[in-house]
DNA sequence: GTTCAAGTGTACTTGCGGTACAGTTGTGGG
DNA sequence: CCCACAACTGTACCGCAAGTACACTTGAAC
């Protein structure tokens, strides 16, 4: 009855983590002091540095768990859709209105693509983070491309566009978007992004 | 014959503000240290604060300048498209064309768009910054958009898409398309994206 | 009732961002 | 010719944050 017996009360590592991850996306990592995060956790410095045993180890434990976090909730959404659809086309966009939605839901708008406020700041990481960021991209890439292969299977391409570019526009779309929802305080503006995606992708399969 | 009468060689300023623009690109604007810059350029620290009071105005001038470049740039490269086309839609699927070779033949791919980056760290600045980037985007948007309404005018539309989304979707993919390319280490996937634009415009003015 | 994970407390070093301000230098205008 | 001004240089300083070191405490499990 333990497997990883934590401590009392909600893992104090998964606390420091929270916290980073949105400041981090708010301010960035360098300026992501461990001060700040300390004091909004409730812990002491040395508490701190006994989870981490520095700064370049929080980066890479924020980033395993945000891909980790992400790749699970991909697979729960797309398989939910699937199960409500037999037709992997009109799952996909099952899923991705339902990936649009979830987006609107959000109260105060997406947080942020950790892979991408790291892109904008590469220099700070090690090489063992930017493969990590690499890893995630591709792996995004390689399932968005076995769906649409999936799709391809069964519908003719009306439109005749490679399928990595077209798997990876999904990425693209979410990233991109989630710059233009915080650069004009819009946060509906993302999942809008996300339907045009949807149409593009309806269009390929079954023409205008 | 003196209207700025700079100093004897190219601005020591526009020097410093190159070397910024890499700089934060690279690491971010929190990491970029004043040090570093003016060792860069060389030039004294008193030197860089008699160009710039503090970091914040080297923020304003660095994003100020990159909005105004970016507009001509888009300017000059779409009004080339339409020299060479009558047409307002195939004159728009030339720029982009454009766009995309523009962006291929950069020798070490896209070094990243300001915007994004201070999207990204938006903690860090002030609400005249904050201003700044949410007009260049509005800029953008209001550019395509109108570009768009011209195209609308003479081709009905086969996909029924938001003007202001489908503008919008260029800077989406731009931004998005830039975070791609540096995180799988591919200078050529961002102008695919823009090539992927490019079909989807298409398609919803011409159809499958 | 001891052991171990999960911390606390205190003290210190280093480096950077930023401030302040007086002094210097080259060039063009009167 | 020299003076004013833009464009710097030199020096000195402050406060904050990252990171180090290490001795100590506490609560739960076995």
């Amino acid at each position: 009855m333990h497997e990883t017996t934590p401590r009392k009360r909600g893992d104090t590592r998964e606390r420091i983590l929270d916290a980073a991850e949105s400041a981090v996306l708010e301010k960035g990592f360098a300026s992501t002091s461990i001060d700040e995060l300390i004091a909004a956790v409730g812990v002491t410095k040395s508490g701190f540095f006994y989870h981490f045993k520095d700064k370049g180890e929080l980066a890479r434990a924020l980033l395993s768990r945000y891909v980790a976090r992400e790749n699970v909730l991909f697979d729960e959404l797309f398989d939910r859709a699937d199960e409500l659809n037999e037709d992997p086309l009109h799952g996909f966009l099952v899923g991705l209105k339902m990936l649009a939605e979830m987006l609107a839901d959000l109260p105060n708008g997406h947080p942020g693509c950790l892979v991408a406020a790291y892109c904008y700041q590469d220099r700070l990481f090690d090489r063992e983070v930017r493969a990590l960021t690499r890893q995630a991209v591709l792996g995004w890439r390689a399932r968005f491309r076995k769906r649409l292969e999936e799709i391809a299977a069964r519908y003719p391409m009306r439109v005749a566009v490679d399928l990595d570019d077209l798997a990876d526009m999904l990425s693209v779309i979410a990233d991109g978007g989630i710059i233009l929802s915080k650069a004009v305080h819009d946060k509906d503006a993302l999942p809008r992004q996300v339907m045009l995606y949807r149409d593009f992708v309806r269009t390929v399969f079954l023409g205008t």
